[in-house]
DNA sequence: CGCGGTCCTTGACCCAAGTCAATTGGCCCA
DNA sequence: TGGGCCAATTGACTTGGGTCAAGGACCGCG
């Protein structure tokens, strides 16, 4: 989306140094766009802000961070100190059990903020790895903290998107606690076609963009079982699917399914 | 605890008057106390700030709600217009689905913050209700928002109470998407030893406040299966269990039992 | 081009947890 | 003081989803 607009060949050329960090992270690029120049704007940050602040934010610019498929953003027990906007590509977030075990918490597209766990203790409580290869906004949480002190419907904003991130959380609760795998299964479909289309993408038609065993960890079951649900979906004349495509054939049989 | 510092004659009076809505809400009573005076600081809302913003808070004044066992503190679909801090008693939040299912998605202690949720859109997204004879500090919204636009300290103290509330809910996500049922009652368990510790009840002896229902419902079980599993548990004196009264007999045991 | 690796699908079998049902014990209050 | 109600326990049985295993498709790479 975004990237095309910034992806100028000055910005493409820039150098990555890799840092010496086990996460081994790459420096924020250079790369920069302000704010009002976004087009995420209406699902981002500054969103909803009337006139005065988002002049502000107008000239505000943030480093970006440009990720390949399977790198890491942030890990657990990495020091806080930013959060991220997610420009594009999808971002999935992982917490772990100490002994390996581990749940995806969350699939995150462009538009959608993450490391907000890391405030509490001041370091992060999940990792967060690129499924694709990802532009991403780098907010310094100093840099939050004034923006969001100078301006109180940035303050407002940020309030919501961390309420959205509790309800968000809540909801996975609900469906990892009450519902039945085939629930799930429909839910996550319902759930990706929803947020793709707010992003103008093709409500019936898309690429998923995690395995099945990443699938089957968001969704508290095994791969096996995310593999002969798309099947007996598919059989059902639900949705077709094909590896990591999937159309849905009827939204209305997929809402049936976790409606009862 | 604060409730006695606050429990004058005067504020006993006061008429709680029910308002029509359908969660049968109380008015906030008269009853109020800086929070400076507040025996929960060191958990709540000011906790951590240096001495300006304290002196602020010293003269911050929030009005109280007293609930009865089983009434709610707000239901979903409810107007969001404030937070609630637990000053006394026990709450769970709850998630519905619209066929009537629901799940609890938190115990609430004294200290802990509520309501965030209904920041995002306006609205509740889950009920709260007292599980005790509760007393609940009302902080209205915009209030908050003023003090923490205005005490930077406050600002930052409250981000760290959502990114805890984030932080907490990835956790159930974990507990509810990679581990086995005796696990899940194992680690339920140990939080309550530990939370209750933090507040200066015995780490080992404690009551449950929900029933096996509400715990199955926390934990995504049946209750059968949490009655099994105590016993199981009494039975491997890992506990000693008489209806809600719960005494922890080995804590190492039941570490055991959640780390492998 | 062929080899190894990863991902996916499907079948056969099994077990943890759900379902259903009976029983007990408190507790409220008529 | 006894009847009704609700919470909890426990047993017998069922089942949804896990486990294990085999095989196929599709890479990227030497």
């Amino acid at each position: 989306m975004l990237a095309q607009l910034l992806a100028t060949p000055e910005l493409d050329s820039v150098a990555f140094r890799p840092r010496s960090e086990y996460s081994a992270r790459t420096e924020p690029s250079a790369a920069q766009g302000s704010c009002s120049g976004c087009r995420l704007q209406e699902l981002c940050l500054p969103s909803g802000l009337s006139e005065r602040p988002l002049r502000e934010f107008a000239a505000v610019v943030f480093p970006h961070r440009r990720l390949k498929a399977g790198q890491a953003l942030f890990r657990s027990g990495e020091i806080f100190d930013a959060v991220y906007l997610v420009r594009t590509g999808f971002v999935k977030t992982v917490v772990l059990l100490e002994d390996g075990r581990e749940q995806v918490t969350g699939l995150h597209m462009p538009g959608e903020m993450l490391g907000m766990d890391g405030l509490a203790s001041g370091r992060h409580a999940s990792d967060a790895i690129a499924l694709d290869d990802s532009d991403v906004c780098v907010v310094p949480y100093d840099r939050l903290e004034t923006l969001s002190y100078e301006a109180r419907e940035v303050q407002r904003h940020l309030h919501r998107m961390f309420s959205h991130e509790i309800v968000r959380e809540q909801r996975m609760m609900l469906l990892l606690g009450s519902m039945r795998a085939e629930e799930r299964v429909s839910a996550f479909l319902l759930n990706l076609s929803e947020r793709l289309t707010a992003r103008g993408y093709s409500p019936s038609d898309f690429v998923l963009r995690l395995t099945r065993e990443e699938i089957g960890s968001l969704l508290g079951m095994k791969l096996e079982t995310v593999s002969r649900i798309f099947s007996k979906f598919q059989k059902a004349a639900l949705i077709e699917i094909d590896g990591k495509h999937v159309r849905i054939v009827s939204i209305e049989g997929l809402r049936g399914v976790v409606g009862r």
